[in-house]
DNA sequence: TCTGGGGTCCTAGGACCC
DNA sequence: TCTGGGGTCCTAGGACCC
């Protein structure tokens, strides 16, 4: 049985607790952040029945008497950062999950920081002290479980489960407190019957992957049996950047959602470009006046940053859906870049005169390049060119794997 | 309850290639 | 006329999380 040595640290109802923690007329009474949709409820407002992502109005009738806040994420972000900074000294590895998770490795610390569950101690009372925020943590030997465990001692709480308690913790449970079983999976389960986290570690796997789809059902198996390998991994490489734009029931006229779409295509590859990064596949998301949804997709021939060729295609994916947003209306449009890269892995166009030879003049351009930058340089070179003059794409970080993994 | 904004991962079918 | 197996990429959609 391995140690427990995994910490999730989770900050209790963050962003109400940051408007507790400014306002102390906030303090003991139930607080709601963001008016149109709930982004954080206080506990005492949780008390009433809110519960974040919940519609403004039900919110209101269900707590009248709570006080509701704009929110303020630059104090957010300020919070999540001197907490972090708190994480740093208390682990060698910290693996960020949101803005205000992350799980914390505590493996070997035994001589200069005491048993885990007294680093997890400490670490409530230093996060407290120092930032004024409650904090629940989860000590377990897994990341899962730690996970569920840190959920089971809010608010402001720690549970740390001993090895060899581990499954008599899990089994009781009922199915939707595993991280990953929303509402969707809860509900095909419980058409076979099975409600607890026990009745799952019953099942075998191959039932399971029948009934849930091989990944989740695999997953879902070992997790039922605290099976869980994941390593707490430091960094973590974004994999898409979006924006979107709720829009409202009103109709909106083509010249208006272009303006729309201008707002979001400057949003994202602003984004892309501070952060250094390119993408290749452009996805409109849109959702219809009856709140159904749909994406659409595009994937260009080489990554970019730059505002105008995301833009035309963005503008075409919009084009191609025209009729269907008269029909039906639109509630929402958004804009998400996937297959992202590091800029500085995406090459340069080489544009290379071949003394006028027809195709295949690609030998010689890839030669040309080889001469230029090394023979090294050279993984994979598409043409692209006419006839007189060869066009190609030097990828460095491309290798016959395929599009380069940021590093 | 009429519903924000930002993400992740998985599945499945079709195109295309060897 | 009938028709393999395997792999990758692209597209669309679904589920889930904070």
């Amino acid at each position: 049985m391995s140690a427990a040595c995994i910490l999730h640290a989770d900050l209790d109802a963050f962003f109400a607790s940051v408007e507790q923690r400014d306002d102390p007329a906030l303090r003991g009474r139930p607080v709601l952040v963001g008016g149109g949709v709930v982004l954080a409820a206080s506990y005492e407002a949780r008390a009433c029945g809110v519960r974040s992502a919940m519609g403004g109005g039900k919110a209101r009738r269900l707590c009248p008497q709570a006080i509701v806040v704009p929110p303020r994420f630059s104090a957010y972000v300020q919070a999540s950062k001197d907490v972090f900074a708190i994480f740093a000294e208390t682990a060698p590895t910290v693996e960020a999950v949101s803005i205000d998770e992350a799980f914390l490795d505590v493996r070997g610390l035994e001589r200069i920081g005491g048993t885990p569950e007294a680093i997890a101690r400490r670490l409530r009372r230093t996060v407290r002290a120092q930032v004024g925020l409650p904090i629940s943590v989860g000590v377990a030997s897994t990341k899962h479980l730690a996970k569920v465990a840190s959920n089971a001692a809010k608010p402001d709480g720690l549970l740390a489960i001993a090895p060899g308690a581990e499954l008599a913790f899990l089994h009781p449970l009922p199915v939707g407190r595993l991280w990953g079983v929303g509402p969707a999976t809860e509900t095909r389960l419980r058409e076979h019957g099975i409600v607890t986290v026990g009745q799952l570690a019953g099942l075998p796997e191959g039932v399971l992957v029948t009934i849930l789809g091989r990944a989740a059902g695999r997953k879902l198996h070992a997790i039922s049996h605290n099976r869980d390998p994941r390593r707490v991994r430091a960094g973590h490489t974004r994999r898409s950047i979006g924006s979107q734009s709720a829009l409202g029931s009103r109709r909106r006229t083509p010249e208006e959602l272009d303006a729309v779409a201008i707002a979001l295509v400057d949003r994202v590859t602003r984004r892309l470009r501070k952060g250094g990064r390119v993408g290749r596949t452009v996805v409109l998301r849109l959702r219809f006046g009856d709140f159904t949804r749909a994406t659409r997709s595009k994937t260009l021939p080489r990554p970019t940053a730059a505002t105008a060729p995301v833009l035309v295609t963005l503008r075409a994916l919009l084009a191609a859906e025209r009729e269907t947003i008269r029909r039906r209306g639109i509630t929402l449009l958004g804009i998400s870049i996937t297959n992202l890269s590091r800029s500085s892995d995406a090459g340069v166009q080489l544009e290379l005169a071949v003394d006028g030879q027809p195709p295949p003049a690609l030998d010689a351009t890839m030669d040309a390049i080889r001469d230029r930058y090394g023979a090294g340089a050279l993984q994979r070179a598409t043409l692209l060119g006419g006839r007189e003059r060869t066009s190609a794409w030097l990828m460095p970080g491309d290798g016959p794997d395929g599009l380069p993994e940021s590093r």
